[in-house]
RNA sequence: GGAGAGGUGGCCGAGUGGCUGAAGGCGACGGUUUGCUAAACCGCUAUAGAGUCAAAAGCUCUAUCGGGGGUUCGAAUCCCCCCCUCUCCGCCA
């Protein structure tokens, strides 16, 4: 939610922000906002001068109607005009707050100084990890792989749901539970995280708190009959948990990890780059939410981008990390690492956590605040996430890049203990 | 799904139309006392919006007793809708 005061303020520099996000669209929505708001001040004073006069006047009625009994009738009509003005102007504050709040809803996050500019073609490799195993004839792509290991079966998925929809069969489903225990257990024991299990469907303003809504309603299952939101990922439910609450400042960084399916209609993705695991409905992640002071925030995301890398590197996944430009943040957040993993049978890097701070833009829609010592007037926190990490890519990348000439896979040593086995090997025929 | 009860400040809890942002208690915080601790005593204890101000502080006004509407000169208190919690019945992993 963007900062109204800040717009008030300093609307060459709101402006200038936006529009690095390279879409012009915003600039006709921060006039109507400003507008608004101008409206809405003007009306608010008026109001509130109104009331006063009513509150003023009331003291004095009740006074008198304790030693007259009644009040005259000149005087009942004189306040009930005043009543009636202030329940005019009422409606028409409310109108205007209303459609301020719609209105503010729509617009992005300010990107922060250190964002290139530009769209996609401007994101930036910052650096990379591991030896990134070549492409070539004989490396198979990982939905070849998993058909004839029998752990990834695609055509009985869309049987049940569509396309979108994999099935994880014997092992597959297997290594995906051992992917997720492991990574619950690193996040927790190394890096202090604390585990949630939160509901998997939410309310429409708990969507609204992390960004999803009302931008995005398309790219996200609903329920009908209770008007409920299958989280699109584990952000939503986490982010939302301290919701309207003022944390204690000496509690922060306080950080969660939770596993969720997460699921999306990505309404509109089909084609290119959706082959097996690489765009799917229905997904696990492990997530990774900070609540951080607002001054801490960017060595908070340093320190998250960090832990998300962690598992990639105890999977032994080579893998690069890239800034996104203005122009390919996403829309909630004000900065996004990009995790990608090398997957040699498609010879493409997936992308399989993005890292970000959402400096106060959550905060502020969800209300999200602290206080930083006893006395201290609430400020909103800084959220951040990262996926620590997405399954179905991160199989994917393990599947392609560990696959030997005979058809096996081997399991890297890290979740040589959750999986149970050192290789994946192809069923007897 | 059916029937009922209830939602007041950090917590407990009073308050059925007016001077109640809200008694009282607990807790927290500051202070007095004390070798230290405890106890006692005194004080203090919300959030948001608008105005004033260069800004902050301060000050003024307004709003807030689950949320939203309404009745009334005036609503924590009356009416309507919604949300949530609890109890019983039904159903059920």
């Amino acid at each position: 939610m963007i900062d109204l005061r800040l717009l008030r303020s300093a609307p060459a520099e709101v402006r200038a922000a936006l529009a690095r996000r390279g879409d012009p669209s915003v600039f006709a929505l921060l006039d109507t906002l400003h507008a608004l708001d101008e409206r809405r001040r003007a009306l608010t004073t008026a109001l509130d001068g109104a009331k006063a006069e009513r509150n003023e006047a009331a003291r004095g009625d009740a006074q008198r109607i304790k030693q007259e009994g009644a009040l005259p009738p000149e005087t009942v009509a004189e306040r009930r005009a005043l009543g009636d003005r202030i329940a005019a102007a009422e409606r028409e504050v409310r109108e205007v707050e209303a459609a301020l709040a719609e209105k503010a809803l729509y617009v992005p996050n300010l990107p922060l100084a250190d964002v290139p500019d530009g769209d996609a073609s401007a994101n930036r490799v910052l650096r990379s990890w591991g030896t990134p195993r070549p492409a070539g004839p004989d490396v198979k792509p990982h939905w070849e792989i998993g058909e004839r290991l029998g752990v990834l079966d695609l055509p009985r998925g869309a049987k049940l749901a569509g396309s979108g929809f994999p099935v994880l069969m014997g092992a597959g489903a297997r290594l995906a539970r051992a992917l997720v225990q492991f990574m619950l257990d690193l996040h927790t024991r190394e890096h202090g995280y604390v585990e949630v299990q939160p509901p998997f469907l939410v309310r429409r303003e708990i969507m609204q708190g992390t960004g999803q809504l009302p931008k995005f309603e398309d790219d996200v299952y609903r329920t009908t009959e209770d008007e409920l939101f299958l989280v699109p990922t584990a952000e939503v439910p986490v982010t939302n948990l301290y919701r309207d609450e003022i944390l204690d400042g000496t509690g922060l960084p306080l950080g969660h990890t939770a596993y969720t399916p997460c699921f999306r209609r990505e309404a509109g993705a089909a084609g290119k780059d959706t082959r097996g695991l690489l765009r799917v409905h229905q997904f696990d992640k492990v997530e990774l939410v900070r609540f951080v002071r607002p001054a801490d925030s960017a060595a908070e995301h340093e320190r998250l981008t960090a832990h998300a890398e962690a598992v990639l590197q105890r999977l032994e996944l080579p893998y690069r990390v890239v800034l996104l430009a203005a122009g390919d943040t996403g829309f909630a957040a004000a900065k996004t690492y990009d995790l990608e993993a090398w997957a040699p049978g498609v010879g493409a890097w997936l992308e399989v956590s993005s890292a970000s701070s959402f400096t106060d833009f959550q905060a502020r829609r969800a209300s999200i605040r602290f206080r930083a010592a006893k006395g201290e007037k609430p400020e909103f926190v800084h959220t951040l996430n990262a996926s620590g990490v997405a399954l179905p890519r991160t199989i994917a990348a393990l599947l392609e890049t560990r696959q030997s000439p005979d058809g096996s896979v081997t399991i890297p040593p890290a979740l040589v203990p959750y999986f149970g086995a050192e290789y994946l090997v192809p069923p007897r025929a």
